[in-house]
DNA sequence: CGAGGTGTTGAGAACCATCAATTGCCGTGG
DNA sequence: CCACGGCAATTGATGGTTCTCAACACCTCG
């Protein structure tokens, strides 16, 4: 099934047709290798994206050269939501690792998420969602000590792989430096290499290569952080439900 | 003109037909007084809200006791929006003060949002800009020290005022304890105090009363903190001519 | 083999939290 | 009107956390 569909089946209903028709915008697809970027902030963008595979992000760049990392992309996951609303892009987007994007131009976008009412709700569904977990990852920036937010990376980092695939394994491939989990967590790369020793220490997670780590009590490692899994506790009737009441009889009224 | 037309004015055309629909779902107006809750996290919610005067927030209350306020709604800013998704609010919201709200029920609600193209798009948009809020806000929390963060703080209350009364004085009604401040930037009141007297001594601001401030160097504190007025840059025009590209034709067409 | 990026380790400094004591403000009740 | 109590803000002292700088080990790749 294709990540996109299986994210938003997680709290939505939808249809054959609307797949087809959503999937339909997301003609081009194109590979990036580690490093490429994909679009610069303050350039105009004509298209918005879908990962298929690979791991990408969002970042600015600060006055005095410092990177913060917005946030991490995996498959499924959308790109650039807010080019339908203003074509500037706000961020960049750079790929962490090897990857494939799928892309959709905006104007065929824009007709159909805002004239199906279902679709129009699923895509607000979804920026909702981001907006959650931005909410958390405030709270874990600014309230946690380094080593639980550093738990908290973690645990979201497995959290949303196993969206995707639900039989995700403990160990986790991490193509990610120490400095780009710094820069995601506004500290220093030095003290998160120390942190990470730390988790080491404390048996909650094991180095197996150069780039992959396995997790050996997510438990424990989410309780850490206090992390709450906002994906594993949508509830999908509820959505249709809710929603089919406001749309009853008019369901799929265009085209 | 109501607070709620002016903001979404800002960045997008709202016919006098839409605007009438729109405030026609915010049948139901009630006055708080500072400190009363207007809802808490994980309960069952049936409205979102408009904020038509004073001061509101929203918050969570960490496992240790320790309360992250997420953002501070004002004049004008829409309060509950992930209702229209889940109706299961994930955060709290107080009143900071004295104050009004409009509420709107989610079932009218959601059918008047999505069934309608143009303000399906307007709400995602509102959306879109918290959002990008939200990062420019962790951006500042992550990487900036308390000085620079506490003066990002204080631009950004100053320019979303100042979105709603163009004519908004550099007086600033700050009915906001030195704890509130804290409890949003992730910092001690002792420290806020300090670097809060640290701006005095700079001369960036003066203080007028117990819970009003004047700001004497907007640019200046702006330039410290690196502050974006993400509200400021919107461009109305490009917002409707990208939008009408993609619905041409069909603007009203449902009811 | 050398170059560059990444992770590790140590030492010192900067930043911020915590604790405690004090002040000033304001509303309450005598 | 004044005494009182409570809350917010301030100030100082101390300690913990994290940053920065620097040196080094390791791996990868040319």
């Amino acid at each position: 099934m294709h990540p996109l569909i299986r994210k938003i089946s997680h709290f939505a209903d939808i249809s054959a047709d609307e797949a087809d028709m959503l999937l339909g915008l997301f003609s081009h697809e194109q590979a990036y290798a580690d490093g490429d970027a994909v679009f610069s902030a303050d350039t105009e963008q004509s298209t918005f994206f879908v990962v298929l595979e690979g791991w990408f992000y969002s970042f600015s760049i600060l006055p005095d050269g410092a990177r913060q990392i917005h946030d991490v992309y995996h498959a499924g996951d959308v790109i650039g939501l807010d080019h339908l609303s203003w074509s500037r892009s706000t961020i960049s987007v750079s790929a962490a690792s090897d990857g494939r994007l799928a892309a959709a131009p905006l104007t065929p976008a824009r007709r159909v998420m805002f004239r199906n009412p279902h679709l129009s709700a699923i895509f607000y569904s979804l920026h909702m969602l981001t907006n959650v977990q931005l909410l958390d990852r405030i709270t874990a920036i600014a309230r946690l000590g380094a080593y639980e937010s550093l738990a908290y990376f973690l645990s979201d980092a497995t959290a949303r792989r196993r969206m995707i695939s639900a039989d995700y394994p403990s160990e986790l491939y991490l193509p990610l430096s120490q400095k780009f989990i710094a820069d995601c967590l506004g500290l220093s790369a030095v003290h998160v290499s120390r942190q990470f020793n730390k988790l080491i220490e404390n048996k909650l997670l094991r180095r197996l290569s150069r780039s992959s780590i396995q997790i050996l009590d997510e438990d424990r490692l989410r309780k850490i952080s206090d992390y709450q899994d906002r994906y594993a506790n949508l509830d999908r009737h509820r959505f249709e439900r809710e929603l089919g009441r406001a749309l009853a009889g008019h369901h799929g009224q265009s085209e």
